[in-house]
DNA sequence: GCATAAAATTGAAACGTTTCTAAGTTAGAG
DNA sequence: CTCTAACTTAGAAACGTTTCAATTTTATGC
């Protein structure tokens, strides 16, 4: 028992017990080769006897940062968005940066209200996938943005950091697969032309068909939302259709959930009934009943990238221009294809 | 353009534009019920026409707050995880918090940096499921607590508020389900007795057994990790055991992924090969080649109730005792469980 | 031993709020 | 019209750091 009443030591006492300044208790701190070696462990002494840290509202105060970085997301639910956190937040925290975490459930309103509070002292920079690439509030919010931000996998006119999936070419190679296995009746479930990754997706789609010399099947593109619901109901229509799909690709993550569930609903099983492509790495993706044939795209090196982006500006010198940067993605065969039937 | 060098607006340029002083603006912004409606409309001119905002890191060193959560888990890619944070954070945000996220990949030094960092200015409270209860330096860190903290699923012999399941009544339905079921060679895999919900599920199976006064098989009692790689090792020899089981409990949203991999890479299928009961609604739970048999609890429930206790605290009276809330399972019923073979 | 340069330290001034006391203003009662 | 009580407001003092100019101490070279 040292104290009865132990109001949590300042600076300043740090300062009296151990008899010098409190810049040089400062300096201590922040520089200690600045303070002869004696002084210091008067001071260093005199820190561990009163039990004191700094106050780190003080020092955001003081240095007018907070190390603090804004992840700003729809749902961390999204195993996909759990991983890309890890990544990030792996490589902010060895620099000392702590992260918020705000979901913003898809909702334009709470997008809007998450970005206000960061901008204004609450953190020093973020990084974000926002829902709607032309939604007129998040613009302007980010076209006035006074800290740093890297967007994730979207595509936004500004001069703003992003780091990006080359979508296109992995659906292009995906559907050429299926092309090849003698399908033609392929479907697609993916996001809306809103978002960067549902564009391009159905892009590399198109450009699958139009390259093979075949034509598109655009009743089967299905291109609206990234949810699990709108997964299954795309893929319950899908699979009532007179001449329904042989094959259909889930490109998303809870599209994905939203599709087994549809099928195993309608007792369609794959790849006997149909066969199945999947984007991005999930237990269920991986373990389905046996390994789901997937595009894959490399989550940790995409997070750590725009971790590493966002650094870059945290670090002072803001003046490098925006810089884009593209991660391919890879087709890993599971067992969820076989060649259409004759 | 308004201004060329626009640093920004602070409550003393308002002032000065409004004609009234600092501590005025301040009520204003705080307190506008106390200011005559006619000063309320000039300082709030002044507030749009330089589009002020408070400066959060000066009110958080004013107020000594943050208006700041940290949630403290081991990954938060483990999806109950991610359900319990979403919860937390719609009930904490509209009470204008924000939430650290700070995951510790189970490793006791990254909990206590984590609990170091929170303690001194950059939280007001916390949210956390430590690694193992027995851990000295975190136990420490504990009951040194300067923040008020409410733990979840541990029990800790201090006075800190606790949201817990009563995992061990689950366990026992779920064991005495698949004993009627006329299995007696029942496995179950899941934590070690260093946290609460090793040692419930634990006795929750034991007990089951001794009430149904069959011997207890403890040979098939694997308890140890909450980790995929250990549900899948342990899953691995208990498949090739000579007298393998004919049940596993996979008590463990990571271990069920881990146990899953397993008996697809043997060959063994659920149900027809093995009945198999899981913890947790998950994706792969729900999905596997159909839902599979699971304990349920009330993860938004268990969220929502944290964080009214860590309010609770909040909002100031800080006097009551701590309080250790429980939430009982339900086991909903999937298709992963046959009658034993004869 | 002195002059000078280098190193170390001091002490005060921020940083942008909130809050508190004292002073000023207004309204109602007599 | 005056007095008092109730509202409002002004202005300064924190809050706990960092930082910077000024000062003091120490080291170096001759």
């Amino acid at each position: 028992m040292t104290k009865v009443v132990d109001k949590k030591a300042t600076i300043r006492d740090v300062a009296r017990v151990s008899g010098v300044s409190v810049g040089t208790v400062s300096r201590s701190l922040n520089v200690p080769e600045t303070v002869k070696p004696e002084t210091l462990s008067k001071v260093r002494a005199a820190i561990r006897s009163l039990d004191f840290q700094p106050d780190v509202r003080a020092q955001n105060m003081r240095r007018r940062s907070t190390m603090t970085v804004g992840f700003v997301i729809d749902d961390i639910a999204n195993p996909w968005h759990a991983s890309c956190f890890k990544a990030i937040d792996a490589e902010l925290r060895q620099k000392g940066y702590s992260l918020y975490l705000m979901s913003t459930h898809g909702q334009a309103s709470e997008e809007a209200a998450a970005l206000d509070m960061l901008q204004h002292g609450r953190a020093d920079g973020m990084i974000m996938t926002i829902n709607n690439e032309q939604d007129a509030r998040t613009i302007k919010r980010l076209k006035e943005l006074r800290i740093p931000a890297v967007l994730l996998d979207r595509d936004i006119p500004l001069e703003i950091d992003a780091v990006l999936t080359e979508h296109a070419p992995g659906l292009r190679q995906a559907t050429n697969y299926l092309i090849e296995l003698g399908h033609r009746r392929i479907a697609i479930i993916t996001a809306g032309s809103d978002i960067r990754p549902g564009r391009e997706r159905v892009r590399g789609f198109v450009e699958a068909f139009e390259r093979a010399g075949l034509p598109v099947p655009r009743d089967l593109i299905r291109s609206q939302s990234l949810s699990a619901d709108y997964g299954f109901r795309e893929a319950t229509t899908l699979l009532q259709m007179p001449e329904r799909p042989t094959a259909i690709i889930a490109a998303g993550n809870r599209i994905l959930a939203g599709v087994l569930r549809a099928m195993q609903q309608q007792g369609v099983s794959v790849p006997q009934d149909i066969s199945l492509i999947a984007c991005d790495r999930s237990d269920i993706a991986m373990l389905y009943p046996g390994p789901i044939t997937l595009i894959d795209r490399p989550v940790e090196e995409i997070g750590r990238t725009a971790a590493q982006l966002l650094l870059e500006r945290l670090d002072g010198s803001n003046a490098r221009p925006a810089q884009r940067i593209s991660f391919p993605t890879h087709l890993i065969m599971g067992g969820s294809c076989l060649p259409v039937r004759r």
